[in-house]
DNA sequence: AAGCCTTATACTTAATTTGAGTATAAATGG
DNA sequence: CCATTTATACTCAAATTAAGTATAAGGCTT
């Protein structure tokens, strides 16, 4: 059995969030995220693997680097035969600040950062509800709901739809990112879904309902490397509200709107900017500098610093302003 | 390479969590969780192949189930050879219900019920400051911040220390099991670090240094066992602050001191009485059914359920309420 | 039966935190 | 010099929190 691990690298630039893709090798196929199987004799721990691969095919050298999931379901990659070798893939997040970025190339085999709500485009609520998720994800869920005939399961998928998708009038919670693209995955809204069937299904219509739609709900990537993109999207988007990982993408000194944009970013909703500083400045995460930023077309605003001396005084110490998430549009 | 899947069975037996071992197969031997290998022709999912093993070692049908972390470190197991197969194992947690709890046997490859904080009797403050804390664990980490020669490297040690105890002034952080427990490991102040040393390096002083308090530092399990269950305390803990799962572990119905007890056992930390009914009452957790409860002692008090609706009523719904933990001893 | 122990539950109070502003300051580009 | 943009200080009411006090309702002891 191989194991192979995969890393969703992130960075940010400016206002978008990037992740690291490697360019497919043949035209036609999709990228993937920087990937390599584990080797037991040459990699002490599964984490230091990872780093080897990672600095191996795109010369970085990753910082902060978490584990994430472990996945080992059958038939999420279409070039799996039925009775083949088992895909097991162990799924990391690993932040880097933009002044590491570099050698992206253009060719096949190299990589390049590609926005991740390329990749999620429902996900992105700072300009107010994405337009995809009427146009195309309600029907679509909808009718995926519809199509079962035994009504527990109906009840079932409409129940988890709404929760995950905040259809039923709940809020919208933006760490559920693995669950809406599971859900959007188990209704084959997304283009992974139309390739990935068990093949001992095909013909039993899982690839012909309606291949237009899949293209339109993100961009694809090989395997399950989209589902670990999620599942990194979501622990980022919880792990920023109780450990000052944001700073591991931000610059040694920034200032606060440059970090509030930061936060909203990966948040994908807007912050309350008096309340922001307020927040940041009380919980003691940052400090002034004295330095005043090259004004970027207002007041110049000063430039501030992690206080690394936090994680010492208080137990969970982020970023705990409430993400404001509107339907109606900005 | 052979993936060995491996749950930390948690239940709760009025104020004592409780945790599902198998007795050794060796007299001498150490016991270990349920587990066994993931087998790629037979399991759809590593999670399905968790359930299915344990259902054949412990006739147990589990219901919340989550995966932890997958660990890949060599020379965790004595056994393991140099060059020999590499162990992977995946933990998971898992969560059932005092009532479902049966056929606990005696005989060796039986499963048993354990006390949890047996294997980190650090972990429990409810009757004030483990004295193990002060009386072994203290010294002996201190012992190893001042056993390396290199200065950066006690100061990172000493930097580690009190951030996981908070023997610096901090706040101890009910949910730093897993640091904890690794630098307990590190400093070879567990029992499992006086055998898993790698082959290579014995002879140069790793077994020798102090047997005596090895023994002392909580019950050991076998391989990484008790590594996975530190994974799974600090999990819980920090879970029940967010999502509902302390009612996984309730009977359908109980009075507010049975959660509150609940949650205490699972924290280690006090809560306050009054503040914890107005909280979990206020966030919508439970509801009233009317019944009163067989009194226990006192005034006979109300018996509440868990509202299942406030999962769709909030984003993180959980026990939010602070544990007290406190170094005067109560 | 009275008094005491135990647990339950209602209510109070001050301090703090939060959400949502208003007001004013300091730069730039016409 | 005025509109625009961004920064930052300050206000204010509502909500939440921490830590109580007060009272109720059982059983047990003497």
């Amino acid at each position: 059995m191989v194991i192979e691990l995969a890393a969703a690298i992130v960075s940010l630039d400016a206002e978008a969030p990037k992740i690291l893709l490697v360019r497919p090798g043949e035209a036609g196929q999709r990228p993937s995220l920087p990937c390599g199987p584990f080797d037991p004799s040459g990699h002490r721990t599964l984490e230091e693997g990872l780093r080897t691969w990672v600095r191996e095919q795109t010369e970085l050298h990753l910082g902060y680097v978490e584990q994430l999931y472990t996945f080992g379901d059958r038939f999420r990659d279409p070039t799996e035969r039925v009775g083949g070798p088992r895909p097991v893939s162990v799924g990391y997040l690993a932040l880097v600040r933009q002044t590491a970025v570099k050698n992206a190339g253009r060719g096949p085999g190299e990589t390049a950062w590609g926005d991740w709500y390329r990749h999620f485009p429902w996900e992105d609520w700072r300009e107010g509800a994405p337009a995809i998720l009427d146009a195309l994800l309600a029907p679509g869920l909808e009718g995926w709901i519809a199509e079962t005939a035994d009504k527990t399961e109906r009840q079932r998928r409409r129940e988890r739809v709404n929760l995950a998708f905040a259809f039923g009038g709940g809020a919208w919670d933006n760490e559920k990112v693995l669950d809406r693209y599971e859900l959007l995955y188990e209704a084959g809204l997304v283009f992974e879904a139309a390739f990935d069937r068990d093949p001992t299904e095909i013909g039993r219509g899982g690839v012909g309902r309606g291949a237009e739609p899949h293209l339109k709900s993100g961009g694809a990537l090989i395997k399950d490397h989209r589902r670990i993109l999620a599942t990194a999207m979501g622990r980022l988007r919880a792990k920023i509200k109780y450990r000052p990982v944001i700073f591991e993408l931000m610059a040694p000194t920034f200032t606060l709107l440059q970090l509030q944009r930061a936060v909203e970013a990966l948040s994908g909703g807007r912050l309350h900017k008096q309340n922001f500083r307020r927040l940041v400045a009380h919980e003691g995460l940052v400090e002034p500098t004295g330095q005043m930023s090259g004004a970027t077309g207002g007041r110049p605003a000063e430039l501030f610093r992690f206080r690394r001396e936090v994680v010492h005084e208080r137990p969970a110490p982020g970023v705990r302003a409430p993400v404001r998430v509107r339907r109606v549009s900005a």
